[in-house]
DNA sequence: CCTTAATCGAGACGGTACGTCGTGTCTTTAT
DNA sequence: ATAAAGACACGACGTACCGTCTCGATTAAGG
């Protein structure tokens, strides 16, 4: 793809430039041989760096991961607003599977299982992949609930986490892509009514 | 745990027999070491068989432990019947959250990433997990329908998905053990909500 | 240089066979790139096999040099016979010159200091290499004491040593080649005099 | 061993005091972990400098060992004179018995193998470690020469080299300790008569 | 005395080899 | 024919060391 340049002597790259390069190379190999097929061998290769690099960042393959997907996670998408519930419940859903969709998404359905055994590391990643998409679902609820659409109290935590659980709970099991309309069944059977509005056929 | 056979003389197991054998050691390694800790050399030496037995029955470690995954699925839990609804769901939950608990449990969170780029295991493998927890969930949605506790159309696959989902989605972003009031949340604010019931507080 | 075959899959080969073919490539690296620059990865990827199965018979470097010697010494030189001791002593010296110049003798020089610190090997080593000098120069004063050209007295193991150790000095000292006018200088003023003959000028 | 002294900050050795604090760093690793486990970083480690200082003095590990002998051979021993060839001969050996048994001999026998493809290094160190003993033993014959115990004829470089050569022959292939009756056996049994003087038994 | 250049210390960097482990295939021997 | 055992070829693991580099700190020397 690129010329093979040696890096041992002339510019070396060091600190965020070589973060950088190691992360996204790391997206890059999520994409091309998922989650499953990522090795810190062929990050280091494409990356043009050492593995000693990798490790003295990121303990861990998992570690490595994670800070790829907090890297991305940086961009923070604007909340929906188009004026009606219904809409930007869709549209925030879409982000959701959006997300789900882009190699980092690979990164997040292979990183749910392995670490598991690591409460640490689980902790640390619920911040940047379920603490976002909670408060992307809430504040659309709340602006809903300032345009009279909904009452303020059926928004709990619990209803905020339902639309992204189901998204993800179908990605997980079945497998991408996700078809549109489960995205509005989604919004019509559950969150709609979860809000308090009646069902729409 | 037991003694050590040498089945290379002797009485030599074969069939059925040795694929219970090959299964019940996949469940153990499962428990004591983990999804990701587990591997064919480590079950074969567990089974006192051979690689060559394991791969002549599961071309991949993924269908090895799909099929473990599949026995334990054939004994078939009673569907919870207490005379009320949330009673009903509660016990219907806690028996998801003790599957999930279980080696097999394990074993599902485990397999959940690294099929998804198989197509035919992952249809295979949802037959045995979601579907089983769909069908329980219906079940005690229409036990209530029956009792006139809810309307039947308020039934519908998304909703019967939605309290599992929020089981598994917890499991995978925070981890065990699985507090009991947050059963109880799932239940009051989310699914009896759905089901057309007055929220409880 | 050969069209590369993955015996993965094939006529795999096994015990001696393999074990042979390892043998040789070590002593293609050895006189390829020397003591100091043979690697494991390099003599398995000439032998083209792997590493595990280079480790699974010699736990070591060393211990794979010491198989490579120990294999070239097999081929037993004959005792050098040409009717007088001078003679005798020239030729029995070349014979020592030829082992120290070929990949055998890369080998012998670099395992030297490698392996002082493991008595075990050491002793095992110093069967194959010098044991086999000593007897032959041994056995050339012998013949010459048959012959009645120097008296039995004469012969000790410290003489028989005496030899060999000029040209190993030399080696280790000065390195290869070894000029023709040196060797005759260590049987005329060395080992002739110590057999208590007249010193030729 | 001494307190931990950062001399990033504070007194900052240079010259030739550095170049001692280095070389007295190897000598010292050499004790503990041998030719074979030295190692740059280990020498910079125990020397409080960096990696830089070195091979900007030494191009090679080689190099460095090599300067670290001959800062040691700058203590000349005083010739042996006992007053009769035999004794002098045993405290010559002595002498380089010892000068083997130190940290030094264990450079000496490392170097000598790794140096052999570098003949511009081996050459600069032969004259640290040959010559010196050449002329040791040479001095210690002419010595006898003068008493009128040997006729001078007998002695040259050859006879000179025969001595040492044993020594250090047998510490290669038998290794530390070198027990003292073999050194009187070299002297009686080669030594004395390459110098003309009868066998003693 | 102050500037300036050289040198030092620390350690990151790209790279290679290490020795181990797991994979999936195969050969062998026994049932 | 199939089971058990394990050798085999391969590749990734995580570590150690190599030799080069960058960086800031601290000296020594000259103006």
């Amino acid at each position: 793809m690129e010329q093979p340049v040696d890096h041992r002597r002339g510019p070396r790259r060091r600190g965020e430039v070589l973060f950088n390069a190691i992360v996204e190379a790391t997206l890059a190999e999520l994409a091309e041989v998922g989650y499953a097929g990522l090795t810190m061998d062929g990050v280091a290769q494409r990356a043009r760096t050492s593995k000693a690099s990798l490790y003295r960042r990121w303990p861990t393959r998992q570690d490595l991961v994670a800070a790829a997907i907090q890297h991305t996670a940086r961009t923070t998408e604007p909340i929906p607003d188009t004026g009606g519930l219904r809409t930007d419940l869709l549209a925030a859903l879409d982000l959701v599977v959006q997300r789900l969709t882009s190699p980092v998404g690979e990164a997040v359905r292979g990183i749910l299982t392995d670490t598991l055994r690591d409460p640490e590391l689980t902790r640390e990643l619920r911040e940047s992949m379920v603490s976002g998409r909670n408060r992307l679902l809430t504040q659309v609820l709340r602006q809903a609930a300032e345009r009279g659409e909904i009452r303020a109290e059926t928004i709990t935590p619990r209803v905020a986490a339902a639309g992204p659980a189901l998204v993800l709970h179908h990605f997980l099991t079945q497998g991408p892509p996700m078809p549109v309309e489960l995205r509005a069944q989604i919004v019509d059977e559950v969150l709609l009514p979860l809000a308090g509005l009646p069902r729409v056929q």
